[in-house]
DNA sequence: AGCCTGCCCGGGAGTTTTTCCCAAACCTCC
DNA sequence: GGAGGTTTGGGAAAAACTCCCGGGCAGGCT
């Protein structure tokens, strides 16, 4: 027999993370090296380790499952990323496999989908969690400019500090606040949300938070806590 | 040796599930006797099983997790609730307890403080994750009036008016068209917001929106698709 | 070098929204 | 009838927003 697949895992919740070693150990292709529960922490072990496959969680304390997947690429070419999600939203899957993923599992699937998604993606295959692959790939034929579309989806029209400022805004941070911390007068934070909300084509605050949660610059579940 | 605590498990993530039923089943003084998705599958089944404890994941596809500790509390007194949470934050443990749920664990927190916690709880004693007791404790002790600021909650304490327009502005309806569907002036509208906002301590329209959504007024998943 | 473009920073004026205070009409309960 | 709360709106001051403007600065192009 061959050698194990070995797994670094990266997710924040401890409990959770539990669950995804015991589901993987008991497949006995498969062996888990590590664990983390932050991207900086994840990024160092994958380096350090080199495992074959990262199971990486999408929504992380310090940054998202993606950038992690952009880095641990970046630096190491061969090692295969799985992403695992809450939810089934068509632009993080998008986005993780621009990133760099080659698997997607929704955290909702059943536990035998895990070991199986993981086998294919040792083997370099893409997967795609079954339960979304339907819409998704529809979406995807639907759309051949998906690419542009995502990557100007009008965000990526902004510039750095107007990202910055949308993501702030978003959050609901009061604008005296957001001028304080970037060191600037209200006024320019108030000219920066007018050039925010006229490139991104949306005419009130709600409509920004809206669309700062689905693109993930938010997360709104933590409202629901 | 006695006999197992019997415990049931309602939380909508599978994975997740696993995680937990493995700790639990690694320990001898436990036994988990059936699992479900949703609220209402899992009072179900509560009722159905009978289990000593149920653990209950904060927040469910259908209800939240003190909605469902509500309802078994109910019509099993005896039966314990422990609330899995994602997150330590002092209004939902507040309400989880007045709810009748008698143990708070956070989802972060190590993975003995489950077995731990429900040892506590199925011995009838409170359990509140240690991770977060102090400034909790600290907290309720700072305000003796809680039950009261927590019953009324903010939102019970709006006229059925108020909680009309307070829909309707978290869903983001522009304020004229709520007065047209309401047949009320502009000026009406902004009056209520005013004093939703003043009733609720909320300052600006972001909090509003974060409000609702925490009551499940809004269904904020529906961005994300 | 000069020039142009784009970003970041702010100001000013005018408009809109928000806030706060007020009051009339109505409803219910005592 | 009166007390208290709800719903409805107005008016005026304060705050916020929009739109337009210009300066400073960096990077690219000729």
């Amino acid at each position: 027999m061959t050698k194990k697949t070995r797994i670094l895992i990266i997710d924040d919740h401890p409990l959770f993370r539990e669950g995804i070693k015991t589901i993987i150990n008991r497949d006995g292709r498969f062996e888990v090296l590590d664990e983390a529960g932050c991207g900086r922490e994840g990024v160092e072990k994958a380096l350090e380790l080199k495992p074959e496959v990262v199971l990486v969680d999408i929504s992380l304390p310090d940054e998202t499952g993606m950038e992690v997947t952009r880095k641990i690429r970046r630096q190491l070419p061969a090692t295969r990323i799985m992403i695992l999600s809450m939810h089934s939203k068509i632009d993080y899957i998008v986005e993780s496999f621009q990133a760099g993923a080659t698997g997607y599992v929704v955290k909702e699937s059943a536990a035998d989908r895990l070991p199986q998604g993981l086998a294919a993606v040792a083997a370099g295959e893409y997967f795609l969690d079954s339960s979304i692959s339907q819409e998704v790939v529809a979406k995807l034929m639907q759309s051949p400019m998906r690419e542009a579309k995502v990557s100007d989806s009008g965000y990526g029209k902004l510039t750095p500090r107007e990202q910055e400022v949308m993501r702030m805004l978003a959050e609901g941070v009061p604008k005296s606040n957001i001028a304080d911390q970037l060191c600037i007068s209200i006024k320019t934070v108030e000219n920066h949300r007018t050039n925010i909300m006229r490139k991104l084509n949306i005419h009130n605050a709600m409509e920004l938070v809206r669309y700062a949660a689905k693109l993930g610059l938010i997360d709104v579940d933590l409202w629901k806590e």
